[in-house]
DNA sequence: ATTAAATATGAACAATTATTCATATATTTG
DNA sequence: CAAATATATGAATAATTGTTCATATTTAAT
């Protein structure tokens, strides 16, 4: 077969696993949101190298882009966090989320192309 | 939110929730061998532009690659021709699959690179 | 027409998982 | 310190899904 290794499998697995839950699929495209990208100029800008610019909300902001409940937005972020796709920054009582690199925008970005086709 | 409206969403949620299953995906990898890619050379090779070729297989070399039963691979690759992933082709009691375009091989490539960091 | 080989399919079971509800933790403000 | 706000967490439930076993279908060969 292909010369991957059994865990780089179980890796890739967990990535997809992750990304494939609608839930936690919207909060990623939240993240991504180009209406608020801190570049300013948009649709594959220079600085961002892709369609969409990764920004950073708090737990209440992603609950009404997604029209999730707060403990279901926690409980997904979690998920998220634990497999490295989010890092967090505290600012009082709220806690920022951004997308942790460009990968999970790379991986949006040729699913939703896949998507949008026919 | 994104502009992405709930059918396209859903299909993303369909793409992703069929590559996360570890048999599925190791039958994805299978036809994407790359050491009987048919055009030759390997590792980005001109006419593929990936790293990967796609090729052609029978169910039982997918079992042999995969290491699932006769049984559990016919159901996954009905999961994945369901979706269009995959193609079909007959030869006398044998059905020969290939993935159906270049959309798998880059969202494979993508959660590779990822999955091989750190 | 039977038999053999390759693949597909249906039902059943086991295991995983998304969501909700209730509650806990942490931080700020008065 | 008490109250309020924002977020996190644990337990329980409901629903989905991967796998197996048994059987069916299709094609080729004798």
């Amino acid at each position: 077969m292909s010369n991957i290794n059994e865990q780089v499998l179980d890796k890739m697995v967990d990535i997809l696993s992750v990304a494939s839950d609608k839930t936690r699929l919207k909060i990623m495209l939240s993240l991504l949101d180009e209406s608020k990208c801190s570049c300013g100029s948009h649709n594959h800008c220079g600085t961002c190298e892709h369609r969409s610019c990764m920004i950073e909300k708090c737990v209440s902001e992603i609950m009404v882009d997604t029209n999730a409940s707060q403990s279901l937005v926690s409980h997904q972020l979690k998920i998220l966090k634990d497999i490295d796709l989010v890092s967090t920054r505290r600012e009082g009582t709220r806690i920022y989320y951004s997308l942790k690199d460009g990968h999970v925008k790379q991986l949006i970005s040729v699913v939703l192309e896949h998507a949008l086709e026919d």
